[in-house]
RNA sequence: GGCCCGUUGGUCAAGCGGUUAAGACACGGCCCUUUCACGGCUGUAACAGGGGUUCGAUUCCCCUACGGGUCACCA
C-alpha cells in the first residue's frame, strides 16, 4: 500500500508550493488507495512559530486533504510530532556509530568557521573528519567530560551514489561531493535529513515526495537507508512554483499564501484546482477538476521537470469558473456576507442580486465595488448619457427619461419583467430604438458605466421611491 | 566557482523521430445584447543557439547560453 507523508515544519503560513506538495502527496495516497499522513517537522526549535500548527491544520481542512494519521488523528505510527520522537533518533544514530556509519564529532563551531575561512577559495569546503580519527579512550573521555557534541555521518570518500527519481530519472553524484553532515545536533535533536530518513522507515512511507532542493542531498539519504539495511523509497522530487523567471514563491517576496487567497476572495476548491495544474497535467485535454475527479485522474506521468510561474490572471479566471459553477444556493451563501455589508439600504432583493451578479465574479471580493451604487448614486458626468453604438444623445436621453418617468410612477410594474415589457412597448410605440430608451434608465439610476443588471431590474431592486428619485436627478442634470 | 537539474507562444502546457506543433489563461476582432459580464466564433503569438546521429529532428547525443537548486548543528 502506498503511504505518503506531508512533512511541513511549523514556521508560519502555508505557502503555494507548500500546499501543491501535500496535494500530490495526497494524491499519488488517494490515486491508489493509499495513505496520506501528517508529521511535523519541529526540530529546529528557534524557527517555530506558535500557532503555524493550527494554520496547517486549518488549510487541510479547508482544502479537504484529509490526512489519515497525524497529530491530531492519531494513528499506528505516532507520535507524529518529531520533537516528540527524540529518543528515537538519537538511539538510530548510536546505532550507526556501533556499524562505523557514524562518529561522535567535537569541534567546535568556532573550528568549523575556521575550516570554512581558510579554505574559502575552494569550491567546496567539507569538514575536515578531525575527529573521525578519536581514539576510543578520547571519545569516551570526551563524552564522561560533558564535552558537547554531534553525530556525524562517515559518508564514503570514494566511488558515487546513483538514486532513481520518479520526475528526473536517475541521477549520480560522486560521493567526494557529500560533506560528512550532521545527524544530531548538540541540543540532541536530529537534523531534517536525519529525522526524515528514521521516521518514513518507521512511518512505512513508500513515495517520498518533496521540492527539487533535496535532489542533490539525497544520495545522502540513500547511503544512510543503506547502512540501516532499510529499503529505499520512491523518490518524487517536484520543481519549484515561481513568482517570476527568476524568484521562486515565498513569504519573504511577500508573495500571497493561501490564507492570503482564500482572504482576497478565492475558493479553495479553485485554488487547489489551479495548482495541481502547475506543474502536472492530465492524460485528458481539460482543466476544470473537483478533488475527487484528480483522485481519479492523477498519474505521476503527468509530473513535469521544469518550474512553473504562478499566474495569478489565471488563477482569477478558474475562480470564476467555480463561481459560476456554484449551486445557487451556495452561491448566495459566500455572497451574502459581502452583500450584507456592503449594502446598507432596506427593502433590497439580495437573492436576485445575487442571481445578477454571480455570472460576473471572478473573486468574492469583487461584490463591493459591484454593487456600491446601490447605497448611494455616485457622482456621474453627463457625458455618460452618450452611448455612439446606440446613438443616444444627451437629447434623446433627456427625452427618454421624461417618457420613461410615468411608467415608473405607476403601481403596475412589480417585478423586472412586466417593467421591461412595458418599457419596450414604449419604445416601440415612439420608434426608437430598445438602447435609446433604457441606456439613459440605467445610467440614471447607476451612475456607472456598467452594472450588474439592465435598466428594469435596477428599478425593482432600488424600489419605487429612491427609482423616481434618481429618474428626476438624472432629469435635472441634463436639463442644466 | 564545483556538482545536480531545467529550457515549446507573455503564462500554464500537450507532444515522447515524420503533426498544418494541441488546448487553456491573457490580449485583439466579430456575434449575441439596454451596460458590463456570461456564452459562441475567430485572430496574433513558441520548439534558447550551434554542432552532430538519422532518409528525416521540438523529440536522441554533445557543446554553448540562460535560469534554477545545492555546497549549514535550516528545513
Amino acid at each position: 500500500m502506498i503511504r505518503t507523508r506531508f512533512a511541513p515544519s511549523p514556521t508560519g503560513y502555508m505557502h503555494i508550493g507548500n500546499l501543491r506538495t501535500a496535494l500530490y502527496e495526497f494524491l499519488i495516497a488517494k490515486s491508489s488507495g493509499g495513505k496520506f499522513i501528517l508529521r511535523i517537522e519541529d526540530t529546529d526549535q528557534e524557527r517555530l512559530v506558535e500557532g503555524s500548527v493550527d494554520v496547517i491544520y486549518e488549510t487541510l481542512k479547508l482544502t479537504g486533504l484529509r490526512h489519515d494519521e497525524g497529530p491530531d488523528v492519531g494513528g499506528a505510527f505516532g507520535p507524529y510530532v518529531q520533537s516528540e520522537r527524540k529518543s528515537t533518533y538519537m538511539d538510530y544514530a548510536k546505532q550507526l556509530i556501533e556499524s562505523g556509519h557514524a562518529y561522535y564529532c567535537f569541534c567546535t563551531k568556532e573550528r568549523l568557521a575556521e575550516i570554512k575561512e581558510q579554505n574559502a577559495s575552494e569550491n567546496m569546503v567539507k569538514y575536515d573528519r578531525h575527529c573521525l580519527s578519536l581514539s576510543k579512550e578520547e571519545i569516551e573521555k570526551n563524552l564522561a567530560d560533558g564535552i558537547p557534541f554531534i553525530i556525524r555521518q562517515n559518508i564514503p570518500q570514494t566511488g558515487s551514489t546513483t538514486f532513481h527519481d520518479v520526475v528526473y530519472g536517475d541521477i549520480t553524484i560522486e560521493n567526494n561531493m557529500i560533506e560528512d553532515q550532521v545527524l544530531i545536533k548538540s541540543d540532541g535533536l536530529p537534523t531534517y535529513n536525519f529525522a526524515n530518513v528514521v521516521d518514513d522507515h518507521l512511518m512505512e512511507i513508500t513515495h517520498v515526495v518533496r521540492g527539487s532542493e533535496y535532489l542533490t542531498s539525497t544520495p545522502k539519504y540513500n547511503l544512510l537507508y543503506n547502512s540501516f539495511g532499510w529499503n529505499i523509497p520512491t523518490y518524487v522530487h517536484l520543481p519549484p512554483v515561481m513568482k517570476n523567471q527568476t524568484e521562486k514563491l515565498s513569504k519573504r517576496n511577500g508573495d500571497a499564501s493561501f490564507g492570503d487567497l482564500v482572504e482576497k476572495g478565492f475558493l479553495a476548491e479553485a485554488i487547489l484546482n489551479y495548482i495541481a495544474l502547475l506543474g502536472w497535467s492530465p492524460s485528458e485535454n481539460r482543466e476544470i477538476f473537483s478533488l475527487e475527479e484528480l483522485i481519479e485522474n492523477f498519474h505521476l506521468e503527468g509530473l513535469s521537470k521544469s518550474p512553473s510561474i504562478f499566474d495569478i490572471k489565471k488563477l482569477t479566471w478558474m475562480n470564476g469558473e467555480y463561481i459560476k459553477n456554484l449551486p445557487f444556493e451556495k452561491f448566495c451563501e459566500l455572497a451574502l456576507p459581502q452583500l450584507k455589508t456592503s449594502i446598507k439600504r432596506t427593502g433590497v432583493d439580495l437573492a436576485k442580486l445575487c442571481s445578477y451578479i454571480q455570472s460576473r465574479l471572478e473573486t468574492l471580493n469583487d461584490i463591493p465595488s459591484l454593487v456600491d451604487f446601490i447605497d448611494t448614486l455616485p457622482a456621474y458626468d453627463t457625458e455618460l448619457y452618450v452611448h455612439k453604438k446606440m446613438k443616444t444623445t444627451l437629447e434623446i436621453a433627456l427625452d427618454s427619461l421624461k417618457m420613461v418617468l410615468p411608467i415608473l410612477e405607476s403601481d403596475t410594474c412589480l417585478d423586472e419583467h412586466a417593467l421591461n415589457d412595458k418599457l419596450l412597448l414604449l419604445a416601440e410605440e415612439k420608434g426608437i430604438k430598445n438602447g435609446q430608451l433604457l441606456w439613459p434608465l440605467r445610467t440614471a439610476l447607476s451612475g456607472k458605466p456598467t452594472s450588474p443588471c439592465g435598466a428594469s431590474e435596477l428599478a425593482i431592486l432600488l424600489g419605487k421611491e429612491e427609482t423616481l428619485l434618481r429618474v428626476q436627478k438624472g432629469i435635472g442634470f441634463l436639463t442644466k
